[in-house]
DNA sequence: ATGAAAGCGCTAACAG
DNA sequence: CTGTTAGCGCTTTCAT
């Protein structure tokens, strides 16, 4: 059995509020009870009990963390950001993983808002389309979204220049001369996908490029998928001189096929993504993409959070700078 | 406020326990207050409370996972497998980061074993060398250690054949006629390191081949150390044609450098590595290296402290088999 | 400067 | 089948 704060009290011949006053270094306690009870404490090896702080202070000091699939390059660094800032500022982090699943998502943030912990930092998965869980959530405790949000209620977010950087990444393409660009689309109820999405469109038709659905292929982040959608376009003779793909992992895999198929890049197709994940500066040729800065966005989003839990209850929408990054592959 | 057990009993003028017995379905209950209480259950919005629950059950249903960096390939993929195992048992993960330092490593232990979690999963941190808190640990709760693991004492471990691996690989390498093999080793403090080194010089001594320490240089984890490395043994006009690093990110950095340094991969030099991480199928050309299976690992370990958690207190020492994986770059 | 008492939300032994 | 009581380990009024 672990030492408790009765234990020291009984040695001591003292109360246990004097011991939990004098371990919290509570003012009124003489100092030589302090230094008595420490001394104690050490030597009974005490360890205080959290969960019994936690019941008894309405506060757990963790928080809660729940992504799609935490061996993802994004979440991982996110993760790592979330875990460092929330060590910094004495949380503990409760992380689950719900593979872009309804159920899963559901059952995830149950377990965890039942007093476990003060506050969550959520990810939405790619299958959740109803998002009544997220709202009822966001009632009951400090809720931020990372990434994966949603605006179609007010709450807090963090997320990238998913539009703009996707715009600039067109746009750089189109500068440098490709017209017919592929999209190999994410899931497209994700508001970032179509944001990335939409950042590819408008920079087509402000430069008078004409869209055509054939060259939008929607791959979720299925890089099978990815594979398929461009050994058909190729199959089919659908020209195209560009691919920019939703993410770096799709990219990598457009990348890998082109070469099987024995297209050069990037003299005839350019190839760029968006992540700015590691593998982009190791594939070859290096991918052209869009820095993402998962870590930062991890660090933001466990910041903003600790901000609500100590009771700033006003949202807020963050937005974490993206820039070009141009590799060989464009 | 949110709603307790004492609200749903108010309501149906019950006790609060037989509230707490119709929530868990313990025998003893009618059908029809246990129906009565659900609805009220859910017309209240109750949640149970599972601070209240861990303080009074002694167990928190958690488990806490300590590794050098979350974001490294390696470890992000464990965690989501002891996460996947832990969901499925009933179990939430606490996850803390140490980057390889004694300090943050002894605070992480120390933060979770208060009572937060019923057992701990350690990798232990590269600049770990007294392991006297691992100890301490390992005598007031269940602890199983994964990966970065020790022998010193008696202790439960999940590990690679990392000796078995190293060697397999090595004798692979002499097998298709490389004679000076380069290892670019990482801490050898950590026994798994060593023990690759282990195999690494045991293939050779096997097969008469002379170790040279010059062929051997410790590069820690450090990728900058790997490129100083290989540009040194290049200018000092070493005579080498294999290089095995003893992780596959090592791996990757020698082949970017012998690239930039013109040296041709196999020809000139054959290069492997050990993880067979993501990267390794990506980089050109593709990476010989060793499987590691982190995610099996990570199931592995997480259900080995399971089953000690319910009770098994016998310590295990179990070995995840590691296959060769024959790629472009040997 | 310290103690006594109450209680966080829940469960479990005991009693009926 | 249900209620009463006690208590998990801690903190926090309210006394003194």
């Amino acid at each position: 059995m672990p030492t408790t704060i009765k234990d020291i009290a009984r040695q001591l011949r003292v109360s246990p509020s004097t011991v939990s006053r004098a371990l919290n270094n509570k003012p009124g306690i003489s100092k030589k009870t302090v230094s008595a009870v420490n001394m104690i404490a050490q030597k009974l090896n005490y360890k205080p009990n959290s969960v019994a702080v936690s019941l008894r202070q309405h506060r757990s000091n963790c928080i809660g963390v729940v992504v799609p699939k935490i061996s993802n390059h994004f979440f991982s660094e996110a993760i790592g950001g979330i875990q460092e800032i929330a060590a910094k500022s004495g949380y503990q982090i409760l992380i689950s993983q719900t593979r872009d699943g309804v159920e899963e998502e559901v059952n995830a943030i149950n377990a965890l808002n039942s007093g476990r912990v003060d506050g969550i930092l959520l990810s939405i998965g790619a299958e959740v389309k109803n998002l009544s869980h997220i709202k009822a959530l966001s009632n009951e405790l400090p809720v931020v979204l990372f990434d994966r949000v949603t605006t179609k209620f007010d709450i807090s977010c963090v997320v990238a220049e998913d539009y703009d950087g996707a715009y600039r990444l067109t746009k750089y393409l189109i500068k440098s001369g490709r017209k017919r660009i592929v999209h190999l689309a994410g899931p497209r109820n994700l508001e970032i996908i179509d944001a990335r999405y939409r950042g590819y469109r408008n920079a087509l038709s402000k430069h008078k490029i004409a869209t055509r659905n054939r060259l939008v292929v929607e791959c979720d982040f299925d890089v099978q998928k990815v594979d398929q959608a461009v050994r058909d376009l190729v199959v089919e003779g659908i020209e195209f001189d560009a691919i920019f793909a939703s993410n770096d992992d799709m990219a990598v895999q457009a990348i890998l096929t082109l070469e099987q198929l024995g297209i050069k890049i990037p003299e005839n197709v350019a190839v760029a993504g968006f992540g700015n994940y590691a593998v982009s500066n190791i594939v070859k040729p290096k991918l052209t993409t869009i820095n993402h800065q998962p870590r930062k966005m991890g660090m933001l989003a466990a910041k903003t959070l600790i901000k609500e839990i100590n009771c700033d209850r006003n949202t807020s929408q963050l937005k974490v700078s993206s820039e070009l990054v141009i590799r060989e592959s464009t």
